[in-house]
DNA sequence: ATGACGGGTGCAACCCGA
C-alpha cells in the first residue's frame, strides 16, 4: 500500500472557495480530501466541480444539500462503499447533510460537519449530542482502519482555544460535549494532530473579524481521528495555515495528515516530515502557489 | 462593545456560523 495523504477541510462554501480550493489541491496534493460545508446540492457540486476533479484523477461522494452543510470525499485512490448520513441519525428535524463516508485505499474514511449546538441545553445542543452517540454506534460497528475526519465543532481541550475563560458556558467546550467526542475516541480513535504535537498551540479556525487569525487567537475543532491501524502509520500531522491566509479564505484552515505505505506494503523511499510544519507564526517555510 | 466578517437567501428591520 502506498503512502497516503489525507486532507480534510470545512470549505465554508465550495462555490466562494473555488479561486483558492484547486490552487491549493494541486500544490498539496493530497490523494484524499474530506470536504465540509458545500453549501451546494448534489447537482451544483457536479456542475461547478465535477470535470477539474475528474482532470485531476479524483473521483467524489458527494452529500450536498442547498444553502447549508454538505460534505464530500474526493479521492485519486479508490472511492467504494459510499453511505451518505448516519445510520438512525437525528435530524433538526429533518436530517442534514452532515456525513459521508467510503473506503480509499483500505481506509474507511469520514467526512463529518458535526452540528454546532448553538447554545447549551437548547434543542440544536441536544441534537449535537444525540448526532455524535448515533456517529460512535457506527464507527464502533465499522473496521479498526478508519479516519473520522472533519469539522467536529467541538475543541478537545481547553489547550484547543485562545482563551478557555472566554469560552465558558459556550458550545465547543462543555463537559457533555468533550465526553461525547472521548466516547468516539474510546472505539478505538487517536486524535493523531495532538498526539504528533502534544505541546504546540494549535488551531484549525478563526473567526473572520477582528482580526482573529492574525492575532492566532482560534479553536481546533477540525480534527483527524484514526484507528490503531492508520495511526501507526501517520508520518505527518498539521494544520495548513497558508490557506487561511490572503484573499477570500476559509475561516478554517486545511488539517492534513500523511500516512506511511502499510506494513505489509512494499517498501519504497521514505520522506521525512517537516521538521515543524506547523501554525506558530514564522515557524513554516511552505513552497510557494504555482504561478 | 450583546460588535466586528462572511456565507446563505425572501436582498432585510433576514438567518446562520463557532
Amino acid at each position: 500500500m502506498a503512502p497516503v495523504r489525507i486532507a480534510t477541510w470545512n470549505v465554508n462554501s465550495i462555490k466562494q472557495r473555488m479561486p483558492r480550493f484547486l490552487p491549493w489541491l494541486d500544490e498539496r496534493g493530497p490523494d484524499v480530501v474530506c470536504l465540509q460545508e458545500l453549501k451546494l446540492d448534489d447537482l451544483g457540486f457536479a456542475g461547478l466541480l465535477g470535470a477539474e476533479i475528474d482532470q485531476r484523477g479524483y473521483q467524489p461522494a458527494v452529500h450536498g444539500e442547498a444553502q447549508w452543510n454538505g460534505v464530500a470525499i474526493l479521492s485519486r485512490v479508490g472511492l467504494e462503499d459510499v453511505t451518505t448520513g448516519i445510520p438512525d441519525g437525528p435530524g433538526f428535524p429533518d436530517p442534514e447533510a452532515r456525513a459521508v463516508s467510503a473506503t480509499c485505499a483500505g481506509v474507511r474514511v469520514h467526512s463529518l460537519y458535526v452540528p454546532n449546538g448553538r447554545v447549551p441545553d437548547s434543542d440544536h445542543y441536544r441534537y449535537k449530542l444525540a448526532w455524535l452517540e448515533k456517529l460512535r454506534d457506527q464507527v464502533a460497528a465499522g473496521p479498526r482502519e478508519v479516519v473520522v475526519c472533519g469539522d467536529m465543532n467541538i475543541a478537545p481541550a481547553d489547550a484547543d482555544v485562545y482563551d478557555p475563560a472566554a469560552y465558558v458556558g459556550q458550545t465547543h467546550v462543555t463537559g457533555p460535549e468533550r465526553e461525547a467526542l472521548q466516547r468516539l475516541l474510546d472505539v478505538g480513535l487517536h486524535d493523531v494532530v495532538r498526539d504528533h504535537w502534544p505541546d504546540e498551540r494549535i488551531f484549525s479556525y478563526w473567526d473572520y473579524r477582528a482580526g482573529m487569525f492574525h492575532r492566532d487567537l482560534g479553536m481546533r475543532i477540525d480534527l483527524v481521528l484514526a484507528g490503531d491501524p492508520v495511526a501507526e502509520r501517520v508520518k505527518a500531522a498539521w494544520v495548513d495555515r497558508q490557506a487561511r491566509k490572503g484573499t477570500g479564505p476559509s475561516d478554517h484552515a486545511p488539517v492534513i495528515v500523511d500516512l506511511d505505505e502499510a506494513p505489509d506494503g512494499d517498501i519504497g523511499p521514505v520522506v521525512p516530515p517537516p521538521s515543524n510544519p506547523l501554525t506558530r507564526k514564522g515557524a513554516v517555510k511552505l513552497p510557494q502557489s504555482r504561478p
